[in-house]
DNA sequence: CTTTTTACATACATACATGCATGTTTGATT
DNA sequence: AATCAAACATGCATGTATGTATGTAAAAAG
C-alpha cells in the first residue's frame, strides 16, 4: 500500500522513526540495516532514503524528536521548584530517572545512546549533540549549585562544577547499569537512595 | 617478514591484540575490520584467523588479557586496607579511577566497553563477562558495606546493596563522561570530591 | 483538465567484510 | 635426514549493506 497524501507521508515518517527506535534499541545501530528498518515499518528502503539522507540522518531525526519534549519538561520543572536550588536539582535527577524507567521512548533512546551505538568519528554530529546538551545542562546546574552554596545548602569547600558533574555522573551511571540488566536492582529505589546520599554529602557538616 | 618460532608467534599474537585494542578504541569495534587490525599489526588476515576464531574471540582475548592484572590488584588492595571497610571501598574506587586515567591499556579497554562497542546479542559472551564481573564485585562490596554498618561507619537506614550500586554507578558515570570529553573536567579531582561526597552522605548523621 | 511534484518502489552498480580452502616456508620431532 | 606440524600468506566465493538512478501512480498546483 502506498501512501500519497502529505499527511500519510508524515505517518510513514513517524513509523520509520518508531521502527528505527525499536530495532536500534533491540539490536544495536550498526547491526541494524536500513532494509530491516524499512521492512519493520512496512515499506521499502526507498521510503527511508526519501525521508532521510542516510543512517546518521535517521538517528539525528530520532534525537531531534525528543529534544522538544525534554526542553519543555525542563522549563516546567524550573517553574515548579522556584526558590530552593537543591530541591530543583533533586527534582531534575528524579525526573530523568522516572522518565527512563516509565517512558518506553525515552528508555529506548537512552538505551541506544548508552549501549547500542558506538561513538565513532562518522557519528560526530550525534556525539556533539550529546555533549552539547550535557554541557549546557551542567553549566545551568552549576549556577544552581552556586546559589545553593550562597544559601548555605551546600558546603563551601566543594567545587560547584565538580559537584554537579558528580551528581550527573551518578545519574548516568545508574541508568547505564540498570539498562545493562534491569532485573539486578530496582532503579527508582536505588536511585532515590543514591541521589539523596550524594546530596546529603554535599550539605555542610553543621547543618 | 614471517615469524616462525613459538616465541615469535606469541609476539605476533600480542601485536594483534595491541593493534585491535588501539583501533577498537579509536574507531569503534564494528567500524574496524579484521583486515585493518591485521595491517596495523603488520600481518595479513590469515594471521588473525590462525590465532583467533573471529572478531568476538579477538575481543574476548582482549578482555581476558586484563582480567588477571585486575584480579591481582584487587587482592593486593584487600590486604593493604585491612580493618576499615569504608577505606577499602574508597581505595578501590580511587584505584579504578587512577588506573583509567593513567594506564593507557586500561583506558583503552574501558573506553571500548563504554563507548566503542554495542551491547548486542552476538556479543553476549562479552556482555556476560562484563555483567558477571560487576555483580561479583558488587556482591563482595556489599559484605564490606554490611561490616561498615555494624561498625557504625554507614547509617543503618541505608540499604547496603543500593549503597554499593550507587557508589559503583558514580564511578562508572565519572569514567563514562570523562572518556566522552577528557578536556571537560579533571577526572582525579572531580572523582575525588564526588566519591568523598557520596561516602560522607553514607555516614550516620550524628558522627 | 493538464502539468508538475510528491511519495514511494524497483533495480542496479559498487564496495567491502567474512570465512574458508589452499599454498608456502620454516621450526620442531624422531 | 626425513617427516610433520606450526605460522602465517594468498586467493576465492559468498553474503550483504549502501547509494543512486530510474520508474510510477496519485496528489497537488496551475
Amino acid at each position: 500500500m502506498v501512501r500519497r497524501t502529505k499527511e500519510d507521508a508524515l505517518t510513514t515518517r513517524a513509523e520509520l522513526l518508531d521502527a528505527a527506535e525499536r530495532l536500534f534499541s533491540e539490536k544495536g545501530v550498526s547491526s541494524t540495516s536500513m532494509n530491516q528498518v524499512a521492512e519493520a515499518a512496512g515499506v521499502t528502503r526507498g521510503a527511508i532514503y526519501h525521508h532521510f539522507q542516510n543512517k546518521l540522518d535517521l538517528i539525528d531525526a530520532l534525537m531531534e524528536r525528543v529534544r522538544l519534549p525534554v526542553d519543555e519538561m525542563r522549563d516546567e520543572l524550573a517553574q515548579t521548584y522556584q526558590g530552593d536550588p537543591v530541591s530543583l536539582l533533586r527534582a531534575r535527577c528524579f525526573h530523568i530517572i522516572g522518565q527512563v524507567q516509565d517512558d518506553p521512548h525515552t528508555q529506548a533512546l537512552v538505551n541506544i545512546l548508552l549501549h547500542k551505538c558506538e561513538y565513532v568519528e562518522d557519528a560526530l554530529p550525534i556525539h556533539l549533540r550529546h555533549l552539547g546538551g550535557r554541557n549546557a545542562c551542567i553549566t545551568e546546574c552549576v549556577l544552581l549549585a552556586d546559589k545553593a552554596k550562597e544559601q548555605g545548602l551546600i558546603d563551601e569547600k566543594y567545587d560547584s562544577k565538580a559537584a554537579v558533574v558528580g551528581l550527573f555522573s551518578l545519574v548516568d551511571g545508574l541508568m547505564y547499569n540498570w539498562l545493562l540488566d534491569k532485573t539486578y536492582f530496582d532503579l527508582s529505589q536505588t536511585a532515590s537512595q543514591a541521589i539523596d546520599t550524594y546530596l546529603a554529602g554535599l550539605k555542610p557538616r553543621g547543618a
